[in-house]
DNA sequence: TAAGTTAGTTGCACAGTAGCACTAATCAAA
DNA sequence: TTTGATTAGTGCTACTGTGCAACTAACTTA
């Protein structure tokens, strides 16, 4: 077995034809709203000898297992259903950040997922859950400091979170399977820290075909509310527009 | 060197905690525009012993030189400057795959990244280039077979693009550093393969403050055209609405 | 029966694009 | 010098979807 390079091999495996592999890892943003107010799942890095940032939080996530995983998203899955339980939330690719100085141990790639879930009924019913928390957002980020470069890879699953409600169907899915129009919006609203027009939001739904109603009625001390489940429950649905362009924004 | 499994070890780099570690290449899908049709840059597979799918047309791409690259970002401005000789293209990552059937080495990963650069002047003139060649692109994908999931990963690619193209300033990037807004307009309809309209294109791209007039004026056998240039060039515009959302297309 | 609350509708104003017709400036051919 | 071809650039109307705000509807509680 050629090595390339004597330095590498002592902090990177090296395979047959001499090529230094970096560290492959999944992370999960996985994010649900409690109390009115985006959360995202957040775990304590294990305090044991040899683990980088001790009790510090961090994002959900850990080694590829090759022999585990056919492919990164069922990694993804894995590491989401052993932290929350939940077995299909809607699920997307933000990214893959890869350096030499991310994490300590040697070059080191990690492949960002995010994850929305419904609100969960008891609390963190998945295994392993003592060290598991739910952390609100305020901005872009979260008020503990995150270990690694967790923080940035928060920020980008927030940005891409946060931009692509403006104009898809994706608060739906922080949902259970049916709901009021109100409470959909509402979840727009929490996600994008901004009130919005009822009667604009109502039109736009409803010319998408989103929706369907079921036959039901949410009631409370008031009005009924008509109850509604999506159309076609696992596809995303684009807006032709953004909400709100008035303010142009500069990015 | 404790090893987790000896069949692992076979085919998989195995480090000193007994993890083992898929396979990590970066894969480019650089775009231009020739003769009016989009083009992507594919390289034939060497025909060494050992080398998968030889002879066959892949993207640009390799593994991560964990001693030659700071982060995967400068890992794929590596090889686009070594295909094309261009340094400061658009360049932005499309996502990651990984599975343990990409490629018959083994477990392997690969962050893809796709590029925009202006036509270039002369065909090719970056170093190792007489294994290269653009292909136009047809639809979503190419006229050959490609290498490993390469056709997957530029399949996305073109979709990503395409979407982006809808709403953003991204076609600049297919231009000179100084450009007619009808040659803007041109590169707009290459990539979306469908005409504008003359009047709305040009409200928008002044509405968003997009570009500033250089003095001159392109002449030809007609009317000459103002010369424009970016307003900041490096920045990435987003306008607030895609074009002509009248056809309510169902995706 | 009245007040409070949330559900859902209606109507007008406004912004931005589609569509199309129009004017403007140049070259080349007659 | 005029005319036609060609591309650059503008003006006008219709339409779509949202912003905004007022309205009606249905239910509970006092």
């Amino acid at each position: 077995m050629k090595q390339k390079n004597p330095v590498a091999s002592r902090t990177h495996a090296v395979d047959v034809q001499g090529i230094v592999r970096p560290l492959a890892t999944v992370d999960v943003v996985i994010f649900t709203v409690l109390e009115g107010r985006l959360h995202v799942l957040l775990v304590s890095r294990p305090d044991a000898p040899g683990e980088p940032c001790p009790g510090m939080w961090a994002l959900p996530g850990g080694f590829v297992d090759v022999e585990q995983d056919a492919d990164l998203e069922s990694c993804a899955l894995r590491k989401l259903q052993h932290k929350t339980g939940v077995r299909s939330p809607y699920l997307e690719q933000v990214g893959s950040w890869g350096s030499s100085k991310r994490d300590p141990r040697g070059w080191s790639t990690t492949h960002v997922y995010f994850a929305l879930i419904p609100t969960p009924e008891q609390p963190l019913q998945g295994a392993n859950n003592s060290n598991a928390a739910w952390f609100p957002l305020q901005e872009q980020g979260v008020r503990v400091k995150l270990a690694f470069d967790h923080a940035k890879l928060l920020e980008a699953a927030v940005q891409r979170l946060r931009n692509k409600v403006e104009y898809t169907s994706l608060p739906a899915f922080l949902l259970p399977r049916e709901f009021t129009l109100s409470e959909l919006q509402r979840m727009y609203e929490v996600v994008l820290e901004r009130p919005l027009e009822k009667s604009a939001f109502r039109t736009r739904v409803f010319a998408a075909d989103l929706v369907e109603p079921v036959d039901k009625v949410r009631s409370g001390p008031n009005r009924p509310a008509q109850v509604y489940r999506l159309n076609r429950p696992h596809e995303i649905v684009y807006f032709p527009r953004t909400f709100s362009p008035r303010k142009g924004s500069e990015d």
